[in-house]
DNA sequence: GGACCGGAACCCAATGATTA
DNA sequence: TAATCATTGGGTTCCGGTCC
């Protein structure tokens, strides 16, 4: 363990990779980081090894992942930029592609936060120009794809696609992090040995992940360790089967984030194209309540079995969001590293680690692995082993009060350094979670009862839905004021003859033109992701004289064998905007609904349309294609104000 | 008890990113 | 540059709960 000697001998010298930890945590200075790090690891274990451990694993996440990942939109990329003086050549470090970027110690304090070079490559730094033909390609690429895909096409919407940071787990070694041993007993199975608990994946939350509405926790096949090993026959068969057969295989989630709590789910599995999918779906969104995980947040996965049924744990590799999201608030623990390198100070430790590790190797995942390791190195070494004569372990706020033995650190075991907690602000020391802590304001006993209370919902649904039962997550419905459109006189309100004229059509008088409905916007039709406006048929008026026979066949086909009527949609709420739209029916248990679909988003993107706003359409007939006009009659406040009637006539 | 809004649940195509 | 993969999110169905 190369320059381990200096740590010991305190012979900087021997160690081209010093890094000077007096100065990255000075006494006047923001001691919480370490400090909150170190307190930590005491609550969780008395063990020095695996504090140590802990520690080690801490500080090379921050580390790495702060200069790693992100900061690396601030890469240099441009050979001409002052602050780029030495880029790294590629031959130096991995043939004609990657490299190790460096930077000139005296060019950084120019302007450090422009100049930082970190592994990996620049992204997203392109010029407007550049923009504009990436801009056109991926239009002639969605041009391209209507003409490709023909009817089977269902989206086309242009709306870009959010970029997603890509991190690589492997390059970093945390798809290697595996905590089976000390997850284990953290179960508590008192009823016997739990069998074949293994890490399975280690993932990263993505949005959609973290979507309440889709209820489903994502873990592609070829990310998965041991797949091949990983379910017994009978329920690789269950999975194998068609998506109408099987309701997937009921497993249990331990939820590690927050108390141990257990979810029952199910597990399926979905066969793309060229790749699989396992989706852990029913009761996911428990989990998101708690409101522990974060989009970007790294989970990992380990399955176990108890009485062979299949089970899962998910705990949090908590913090790793910030490091990519870079919301500090999210991390009590964030590493200051404008401070730590600052412009007037010694630049050499962070610079000269790199400049080592360039000459020691021209891998690059080698080469990170050994910046992983040496930071770790430093930092634990430095602030656990060099300091440990100054060390304390006293409750009593003096800083050091009793020196931490050597016997202590490998022999008793229960020592970890410790800093007082008064340095901290209550603040900061509030918001503070960890590791395998448990989370939110709720007590054991709390989370116990809440526990039994959903677990009884859920029995108590399932008994009395029986097998089709789907939905029973205890969640409570919003409450919506209901307003009567009739008592309101709404429904009588016909703008026919004063519309008529605003759609401004010259080829030809439009035939039918007719009030259809009065309606209030409810949230589902505000919603972006439903993109519908629905009209129940028994609010539409002349519902027997709406559609034509053809129109009527069409709807009343099985939802497999149609795709709806094309129809035209006027908005008048946005200057005569027109949207092609296509109207469905669906027929449900009792009652039917038209919807108007595709592209009613374009119209609430206007942003004139609020929840509650009450809106009118009105059909017609041009050359013979139905087509609607939609108008916005009052707002949701309108109405409770009077502009259409009194407050007295709005429903309880 | 019926109507129907809200949204859970599901499927899978589109698309950006990565790899060959 | 093409192929492949992983993720996103659009589209659809239908159940639960509330209100009349």
């Amino acid at each position: 363990m190369e320059y381990m000697g200096r740590l010991i001998t305190d012979d900087h010298d021997r160690d081209p990779l010093y890094f000077d930890f007096d100065r990255e945590f000075d006494d006047d200075g923001d001691v919480e980081g370490f400090d909150g790090m170190l307190q930590h690891i005491r609550e969780v274990t008395s063990d020095e090894d695996e504090a140590l451990r802990l520690l080690t694993q801490k500080v090379a996440e921050k580390f790495v992942w702060y200069n790693v990942t992100s900061r690396k939109n601030n890469c240099l990329k441009d050979n001409n930029d002052s602050r780029c003086v030495k880029p790294l050549e590629t031959s130096e470090m991995r043939g004609n592609r990657d490299h190790i970027p460096f930077i000139s110690k005296k060019k950084r304090s120019d302007s450090k936060k422009k100049s930082r070079s970190y592994f990996f490559s620049s992204v997203g730094r392109t010029t407007r120009a550049e923009d504009k033909i990436v801009a056109q390609r991926k239009q002639k690429k969605r041009i391209r794809g209507i003409d490709e895909r023909g009817e089977g096409a269902k989206r086309l919407t242009g709306k870009k696609k959010r970029k997603v940071e890509k991190v690589c787990l492997k390059k970093l070694g945390f798809d290697q992090l595996d905590f089976s041993d000390e997850i284990k007993p953290l179960i508590s199975w008192q009823e016997g040995p739990d069998k074949d608990f293994k890490l399975r994946i280690t993932k990263r939350l993505f949005q959609t992940d973290m979507s309440d509405y889709h209820d489903r926790l994502s873990m592609p096949v070829n990310q998965i360790k041991d797949f091949e090993g990983f379910l017994n026959d009978e329920e690789n068969i269950e999975l194998a089967k068609p998506k109408s057969e099987t309701k997937g295989i009921e497993v249990e989630l331990f939820d590690l984030t927050g108390a141990s709590h257990i979810e029952t789910m199910r597990l399926r599995k979905w066969d793309m194209n060229t790749s699989s999918c396992l989706m852990l779906t029913t009761s996911w969104k428990s989990v998101l309540n708690k409101g522990v995980l974060q989009e970007n947040d790294f989970v990992q996965i380990y399955s176990f079995r108890r009485n062979e049924n299949l089970c899962f744990v998910l705990i949090k590799m908590e913090y790793m969001g910030r490091l990519i999201s870079d919301d500090h608030d999210r991390d009590p623990l964030y590493f200051d590293f404008d401070r730590e390198f600052d412009d007037d100070g010694d630049v050499e430790g962070f610079d000269g680690m790199l400049q080592h590790i360039r000459e020691v190797t021209s891998d690059e995942d080698e080469a990170l692995r050994l910046l992983t390791q040496k930071v770790a190195e430093k930092f634990v070494w430095y602030n656990v082993a060099s300091r440990k004569n100054n060390c304390l372990k006293d409750n009593n706020d003096a800083r050091c009060v009793e020196p931490l033995e050597t016997s202590e650190m490998r022999g008793n075991r229960d020592h970890i350094p410790f800093i007082s907690k008064k340095k901290r602000s209550d603040k900061k020391r509030k918001s503070r979670s960890y590791f395998f802590s448990s989370v939110g304001g709720t007590t054991r006993a709390e989370d116990k009862i809440e526990a039994q209370r959903k677990h009884k919902k859920r029995i108590r649904g399932r008994d009395e839905r029986g097998e089709g039962a789907k939905r029973s997550t205890g969640k409570k419905k919003r409450k919506v004021e209901k307003v009567c459109l009739k008592k309101l006189g709404f429904d009588q309100l016909d703008f026919s003859d004063v519309i008529k004229p605003l759609i401004s059509w010259q080829e030809g008088p439009d035939k039918d033109f007719k009030l259809r409905i009065t309606k209030r916007l409810f949230q589902t039709d505000m919603s972006d992701y439903h993109d519908r406006l629905s009209m129940p048929v028994n609010q539409i008026k002349d519902f027997e004289g709406f559609l034509n026979d053809e129109e009527n066949i069409e709807l009343a086909k099985p939802k497999s064998e149609t795709k709806g009527i094309e129809v035209e949609l006027f908005d008048l709420t946005g200057a005569s905007h027109i949207e092609t739209m296509r109207l469905r029916k669906w027929d449900m248990n009792t009652s039917s609904c038209f919807m108007l679909t595709t592209s009613w988003k374009s119209v609430l993107n206007k942003g004139v349309l609020q929840e509650n706003d009450f809106v009118q359409i009105y059909s017609f007939r041009r050359n013979e294609n139905l087509c609607f006009v939609l108008i916005k009659v009052c707002d949701g406040q309108g109405c409770r104000d009077g502009a259409f009637g009194s407050r007295s006539n709005i429903a309880n």
